[in-house]
DNA sequence: GCTCGTCAAGAGCAGTGCTCTCGTTTTTTG
DNA sequence: CAAAAAACGAGAGCACTGCTCTTGACGAGC
């Protein structure tokens, strides 16, 4: 036997499988909202009432697409990052960076799906939290590394004092940048959301097309905010 | 006469006011796709056909939407800065920062339809640019001032070179950011989409409630933004 | 006073998510 | 091995959507 399961299990995982694609690949074209149940059916050629006996509802299927996605994502990450020397922390930055811009672009839909608005009406829930942090933790790793090396020397300015109440938040965010100070902890925040403001501007089509070189100008600003984080580079 | 406007043109103008005030309410409450023109029609009373005398597609509302929240949050800039001595170049920024945090915050629906992921289908068209740049261009003012002044001293760090390809851009850029030198656009950008980047994540709820006190967080994130600008805080 | 353009309303088309029922097929149980 | 149980696909149907077309009424200008 090739496994445990029956004949009927074997088909059924073979059937969410392909609905899952058909949707991946509708949600490519159309978006988010283009994304139809009987519109799957009738590419799968069945009824669109039996698509019900596999997800619920719509939203149980958008569920599924958004931790298939931040698991693509956060995978895309982890290699990213393997790929550089540890102790290469720059060099780990920049991959990360390029490794989440390159696959926005080539999956704008479901990067809005991810970090864009989110769907009206849909509350994601909490299972989704595993998948969705794993391109921080991986980001988290490289800033507590560089600074348990001691690589992370930030530029030489005079910083306005972290405020007393980011104590507590700072600690909460400490369980993906392991073992910094807060000062760190505030300007990893500051660079990760960098990261992604400069992405959502070049993916939802803020930056109106101003920018003719767009990966020399990410990988510039990248490597500027590699400084400021204290990253040598 | 109050106008030069005939009775059927002043109701006609009043009708299409009060459309788009159902479509922003609707909006704040459900969200761009909860956006339905028959639910606006039933909630004034008349049939949903009639609307379309006044918007020819619901996209047409939309983009009458997107243009109210850019010229909404564009003022709130404006009215941010103008409340700052304009030699103030740090307070100016950080009332800039704050002004578009309170925006989003208040009008979270509405800011997702204008910096979020766009509408599927729906493409923006041309006339909304000028309302969209309405913050940029304060933004860079505040920008340019400073330089001009010879406020702008960023901290004293190795930035690596700006790319060669990166010039013809950054003359475009100086449109929203006059008279500044190359590294100087690229680090307005950095520090611009840097803001957007916290607020998306603030008004998205990528942060998943890991900051107790938000403001003062946002409020010492941007200082420090504003630090690596080069403004003094 | 009459014509002409503007307007609201209603019916209708094609599409959506979702539910329910009804046979059929497969698995599990006696 | 046969019977009960569970899973399944198909179809009809409900309430909803954006949008179009036609019909009839109302008001402004000649």
């Amino acid at each position: 036997m090739s496994s445990s399961l029956t004949a009927r299990e074997r088909v059924r995982a073979e059937l969410t499988r392909e609905i899952t694609d058909v949707a991946r690949r509708q949600l490519a074209v159309d978006g988010a909202s283009g994304l139809s149940l009987r519109a799957i059916a009738r590419e799968m050629g069945m009824a669109s009432s039996a698509i019900y006996r596999y997800f619920p509802s719509r939203d149980d299927l958008l569920t599924t697409l958004i931790i298939d996605g931040y698991n693509a994502v956060g995978e895309a990450v982890e290699n990213a990052d393997a790929a550089v020397p540890p102790e290469d922390h720059g060099g780990r930055w920049m991959a990360v960076c390029h490794a989440v811009r390159d696959w926005a672009l080539a999956h704008p839909h479901e990067y809005a799906l991810l970090y864009g608005s989110p769907v009206p009406g849909y509350r994601a829930p909490q299972d989704t939290v595993p998948a969705a942090v794993r391109d921080t933790a991986v980001y988290g790793r490289i800033v507590s590394d560089a600074h348990r090396a001691g690589a992370l020397n930030p530029p030489d300015t005079t910083h306005p004092p972290v405020p007393p109440s980011f104590h507590e938040d700072a600690a909460r965010v400490r369980e993906l940048i392991p073992d910094v100070p807060d000062d760190v902890v505030v300007r990893g925040l500051i660079a990760w959301t960098g990261l992604f403001g400069w992405i959502n501007f070049e993916v939802f089509g803020q930056f109106d097309n101003a920018i003719l070189d767009p990966v020399s100008a990410f990988d510039h600003a990248m490597r500027c905010q590699a400084r400021t984080l204290g990253l040598s580079i």
